[in-house]
DNA sequence: TCTGGGGTCCTAGGACCC
DNA sequence: TCTGGGGTCCTAGGACCC
């Protein structure tokens, strides 16, 4: 199987409509102003040069890089372009798309060579869209996903089962996908470092640390092994959420109550669109500087947006009165439609 | 003034039931 | 009386991904 990934995407996409930024240090993120709480949503490769990537605070980046071209996102532009892209990806003869975000997607073909077929694609994607995008091969999803890391930009790389450990064995296990700066750690502690160390430990003895499933995944996640089938069963989302960070830290009950009033209604929005009933509410708020809790609680099953916006300023009474509010978010979970198979998500499509 | 926004899933622990 | 064992449901918190 083949794993597709444009290369810098939304500032690619930016670029594409403004043709004077071709070659310039482009940083998107936010609203666009760096004196703004925000953070980078794609960084073009010539501000990456300077070590900016998405995540970091825009402030910082604008520091980092002064003469860069500080642009906004704009979610419905890449919309647009990952759609275009999807659909020639769709329109390859055979294929079976599992699409994982605006810019990458697994996609499952029958080759005996695979690298004529990624070549043809990245020419049909770039010929349709000029766009570049890099392609991993292989025999896993997992491995078709890390693959294309090997092969950016623009370039095609496989990995299997054969060359799975020579390639990585001797990286960090922050390298595998689904394993982050805290997992990596808990492993260290464990005595793993590298994939090949992961590769050969016991599963069993994961389990006591990280969990009956999350044990057994992440031994097989260090041998490259999982799922190695394509899943296009449309995504069904099983919940609807906002949040805001606000650019003063909000103290006042009744500016309090009022943001999630506003934020109540922009997610009875989306979930109206779906029409779905709502079973489920979480509110987070992250206290100033950065302590995040979450109030939840099943609701009796309803389409009524009043009864909704009562159940989230209950659970807004739940705010501790005083202490300074730096965000909140605002989660409906809904009822899932009855013939809805279990779907593949992107953290977790490799299962 | 350093820290977005939209998602999914797993785990732990308490409540409750038989 | 000094405390079973299995199961489910719920909430809070954690981790990861794009």
């Amino acid at each position: 199987m083949l794993h597709v990934d444009l290369d810098q995407f939304i500032a690619a996409v930016e670029v594409l409509r403004r043709p004077e930024l071709a070659g310039k240090p482009v940083i998107v993120g936010g609203r666009g102003d760096p004196s703004e709480r925000a953070v980078v949503s794609t960084a073009s490769y010539e501000a990456r040069a300077y070590g900016v990537g998405s995540g970091i605070p825009l402030r910082i980046a604008a520091r980092k890089v002064p003469d860069a071209v500080i642009l906004p996102v704009d979610h419905e532009a890449y919309l647009r372009e990952s759609e275009k892209v999807m659909a020639v990806l769709r329109s390859q003869p055979g294929a079976t798309v599992q699409v994982l975000g605006w810019d990458e997607a697994f996609v499952g073909i029958d080759s005996d060579v695979p690298e004529e077929i990624a070549r043809e694609l990245q020419d049909a994607v770039l010929a349709e869209t000029r766009l570049h995008c890099s392609i991993g091969i292989g025999d896993t999803l997992v491995r078709a996903k890390v693959a294309t890391g090997f092969g950016k930009p623009a370039g095609i790389f496989r990995l299997t089962e054969g060359n799975w450990l020579q390639v990585m064995g001797d990286r960090p296990t922050i390298d595998l996908w689904g394993i982050g700066a805290k997992v990596s750690r808990r492993l260290a502690s464990l005595g793993i470092t590298t994939v090949s160390g992961l590769a050969a430990a016991n599963p069993a003895d994961l389990v006591p640390e990280f969990g009956p499933k999350m044990g057994l995944w992440y031994a097989q996640l260090g041998r490259g092994e999982g799922s190695r089938v394509v899943d296009d069963t449309p995504w069904v989302a099983r919940g609807h959420s906002r949040e805001t960070t606000f650019q003063r830290d909000l103290t006042d009950a009744a500016d309090i109550d009022e943001a999630v009033r506003v934020l109540a209604g922009h997610v009875l929005g989306d979930v109206a669109a779906e029409g779905r009933p709502v079973i489920g509410l979480t509110l987070k708020v992250r206290y100033a500087p950065f302590t995040t809790t979450t109030y939840g609680r099943k609701i009796p099953e309803t389409s009524d947006p009043e009864a909704v916006l009562a159940h989230a300023m209950e659970l807004a009474a739940k705010i501790e009165p005083g202490r300074p509010i730096r965000l909140l978010g605002l989660r409906a979970e809904m009822t899932m439609p009855e013939d809805s198979r279990q779907g593949h998500t992107p953290t977790r499509s490799g299962w």
